[in-house]
DNA sequence: GATCCGCGAACGGTATACCAAAATGGGCGA
DNA sequence: TCGCCCATTTTGGTATACCGTTCGCGGATC
């Protein structure tokens, strides 16, 4: 069987099932029901609802069915903000210790994203954009900030991934990206922090343009594809 | 009855017998045992392990005993470069948002501190040391940050905890909270920016040289404390 | 007709029983 | 005498049954 614990496979589940919006923000998940649905007992669907509870993409509350998180742009500008220094901190990290294997991971991933900007949908590209990230930071060689950073990312996913596919920018991502890969390939550190640092302006404009021109419908439109 | 959740109960006691060495680090939690031990049963103390695992305290094995952390000086170091971003985060927001209500809280705790440096016991010194640092995160509004702040607290709680009291460097601790405190007070943000930097520089050098000058005896000693 | 009270279903919280994998200790063989 | 292997026991993982609380609905009353 797979190596991952049963907790996590449900956690994964269901966090597809919430970032694709099968589980809209607002809806209760009744861990009896969605056990049954899933064929499994309670228990390790409890357990899972706690880790995407975690992740800050269900809510708990006190005796009461657990809700699927419907952020507001405020919470969520404050999850960039962290996300921003998190970022940061793995930039000039990786920039002292990345090993010249984690700088082709880096570069790699950019060149797949890449080849797959024209074809991919949105969906297979933005996995590929968090796994770039993901690898700057684990270049950073520090495993707390990379739990932590994951953690983000996870929680922001949702809105990155909904505020990606109405403003059709791959071209800037992926320059930017570029960019940042150039600046660890080369430890040129004003270019990468600089780039790093623009490429997260840049998400932060998007989400907050998506947030103020109607949540709902965008909302109601990924639910659909 | 309390309003807190039986597995937040049970996280709250197994943490105190954590950090004050109850349970040393590397001492295995059998959960059967110390929910027969705490005379509740085994879901909600699975349930206590998971949260106290998150914050770092205790290390998850795959099919085995969950063990209380014990961390390296690297992933010490590690944790505390991720406290720092935040906490400059923090400052820098609280700087703009900080109401007069938040900066006097602040300004309270650095006061209480003051008072008590003479008298108290080590620990109580530490809760204040961190409520202080709490109420500076909790006026940059923004719960997200504050909940991982409080995170990366915890598990350095225990470090910060043994390295402090070898040093008694409380007249700096206290110098630097008031800088901190006047600057937020009176909006100077090379004041507070600045020394709060040094104050994270400080504990870091405090923690490196407990770990260099051995840190077994230190932990019994704390132990039997 | 609206409101309030109460009853019942539904849900999360907790306890417990069962299962499978892993560690450990003893015995058997080389 | 040393090492390997198997059985027993210990442990976490999972399923399920029970309990207390909460919320919704229906009826009775004002």
């Amino acid at each position: 069987m797979s190596s991952l614990t049963l907790p996590q496979q449900i956690a994964d589940r269901l966090r597809r099932a919430i970032l694709t919006g099968a589980l809209p923000p607002g809806a209760s998940i009744k861990e009896r029901d969605q056990a049954a649905e899933m064929g499994v007992s309670r228990t390790p669907m409890r357990e899972a609802i706690r880790i995407l509870a975690q992740e800050g993409l269900v809510t708990l509350r006190p005796a009461r069915s657990p809700l699927v998180a419907h952020p507001s742009l405020k919470e969520v500008t404050d999850d960039l903000a962290v996300l921003r220094v998190l970022e940061m901190l793995a930039c000039e990290r990786a920039l002292e210790t990345a090993t010249p294997e984690q700088v082709a991971q880096v570069t790699g991933l950019h060149e797949r994203m890449v080849e797959i900007s024209d074809t991919a949908d949105p969906l297979d590209f933005f996995e590929t954009d968090m796994a770039f990230h993901r690898a700057i930071v684990s270049a950073a060689d520090n495993p707390a900030l990379a739990e932590t950073h994951s953690a983000y990312l996870a929680r922001l996913w949702r809105s990155r991934f909904l505020s990606a596919r109405m403003r059709s920018d791959r071209a800037r991502v992926l320059r930017q990206h570029g960019d940042i890969a150039r600046g660890l390939a080369t430890r040129n550190r004003d270019l990468m922090l600089g780039e790093a640092a623009h490429h997260l302006e840049r998400l932060e404009d998007n989400i907050r343009h998506f947030f103020e021109t109607g949540e709902e419908e965008r909302t109601q439109a990924a639910a659909r594809a």
